[in-house]
DNA sequence: TTTCATTATGTTATACTATAACAATAAAAA
DNA sequence: TTTTTATTGTTATAGTATAACATAATGAAA
C-alpha cells in the first residue's frame, strides 16, 4: 500500500486496500472532518467506504447499487424490498468527499478513487489502466511544472484541472 | 489568428477564425482527407465548419441545433419543418474529425474545439477560461515532460490523454 | 454499365451521467 | 424547547452518448 516508486516520490496506487487500511483511512477521514467542524455523516462514511474497497475507480450509478444491496440488508428491512436510492443522494456525498479531498474524480471515465494523500486542494495527475483498471496518482515535478507553466508562463489562473492519461500500465504491458 | 504566445512557440488560441481562416482551413483539410484517402463528406465539411466557426467550445448537441436550422434554410425545403438531426449523425462525424486530428475534444466540458495544427494525433492541453470561454491549446515542453515521465519514468504506455486547466485566462484577471 | 461490396448516413430506441426543485428529517445553536 | 441550519429523501428531468438496424451513396470489380 502507498506503493512508492523508486524515481518518483509522488506515485501511488490509490487502491487495492486491505480491509486494515479501510479502517486507518476511515478513522483519519473521521479526525479531519472533526477538526474542521464538517460533519463526516453515516451516510458519508458509508460512501467514502464504498469508494475505499472497490478496487477500480466506482462510477456514481455502482454506488447507488450498492448502497441499495447495502440497504436491503439492513436488520430494519423485512420487506426485503430494495429502497430506492436516487442519484441525488451519492452525488451530494461525492461532492463532500471531493470538497474534503478525500477523492478524486476521474472526468475521462466518470468515475471516483480515493485520493492517496488526503489533504488540502492538491493538483494530481492520472494514470489509468484500460485493461486492469488500476489507477495510479501522481503529484510530482511535471504536474507543478505543467501548472507552474500556465500560471506563470501564460498568466492563466488555473481553478481545476483534469490531467488523466489512459493507457496501458507497467505490469499490463 | 495562431497567436503565438512569446513564452511559448506552441500555444494558440483555437477560435475566433476570419471567414478567410475558415476558408483555408477548409481547403487544407480537404487536402489532407485526399491524401490519406478518406472520404471528407459534405456533413463532415459541414460540422467542422460549425467547429471552426464558434467563437467558443461546441457540444454535440449545439451542433445539432445549427444542422437542423441549416437545413431548414435549405432549397428544398419548402416545407418549414425542421428535418430530424439525430445524435449518432453528429457524433459520427465528430469521430471521424478527431481521428483526422482536425478537431479536439475537451472532456471536462463536454465540447469540442478545432485543432490549431491538424496534424497526426498529438498531446496537447487546454487552458479554459471559465469566463470568456476562449481556449488555448498548448503542446509546449511541460506536456511533453509530462508523457516522457509517464513513459520514461513510471513505464506506462500512453494512449489517449485529457489535460485541461479551467480558470482565468490573463485578459479575464 | 451493371453488380457487388463497402462506407456513410438516417432512424429509432435507449443507456448512462448529472442536476433542479422541493419535502422531510436530523442535528446544532439560541 | 424553539429556532435555525444542514443533511437526506423524493420526484422529475436535463444533458450526453451509443447500440442496433435500415437506407442511401460511393467506389471497385466484373
Amino acid at each position: 500500500m502507498f506503493t512508492t516508486s523508486s524515481t518518483c516520490e509522488h506515485l501511488h496506487d490509490v487502491q487495492h486496500f486491505t480491509v486494515h487500511d479501510i479502517t486507518e483511512r476511515l478513522t483519519a477521514a473521521k479526525e479531519q472532518c472533526r477538526a474542521s467542524g464538517v460533519r463526516f455523516t453515516p451516510l458519508r462514511q458509508q460512501i467514502y467506504q464504498l469508494v475505499l474497497a472497490a478496487n477500480k475507480p466506482v462510477g456514481a450509478y455502482d454506488l447507488i447499487t450498492q448502497l441499495q444491496q447495502a440497504r436491503l440488508l439492513d436488520s430494519d428491512n423485512e420487506s426485503g424490498i430494495a429502497k430506492n436510492v436516487a442519484p441525488p443522494t451519492v452525488y451530494r456525498s461525492l461532492e463532500f468527499l471531493l470538497e474534503e479531498g478525500l477523492i478524486h474524480q476521474l472526468t475521462s471515465i466518470n468515475a471516483y478513487v480515493p485520493c492517496c494523500h488526503p489533504r488540502a486542494q492538491h493538483t494530481a495527475a492520472f494514470l489509468i489502466c484500460d485493461q486492469c483498471q488500476r489507477v495510479q496518482e501522481c503529484s510530482s515535478l511535471p504536474v507543478q511544472e505543467m501548472m507552474s507553466f500556465a500560471e506563470q508562463d501564460v498568466g492563466f489562473k488555473v481553478a481545476r484541472s483534469v490531467i488523466e492519461l489512459s493507457g496501458r500500465c507497467q505490469s499490463c504491458q
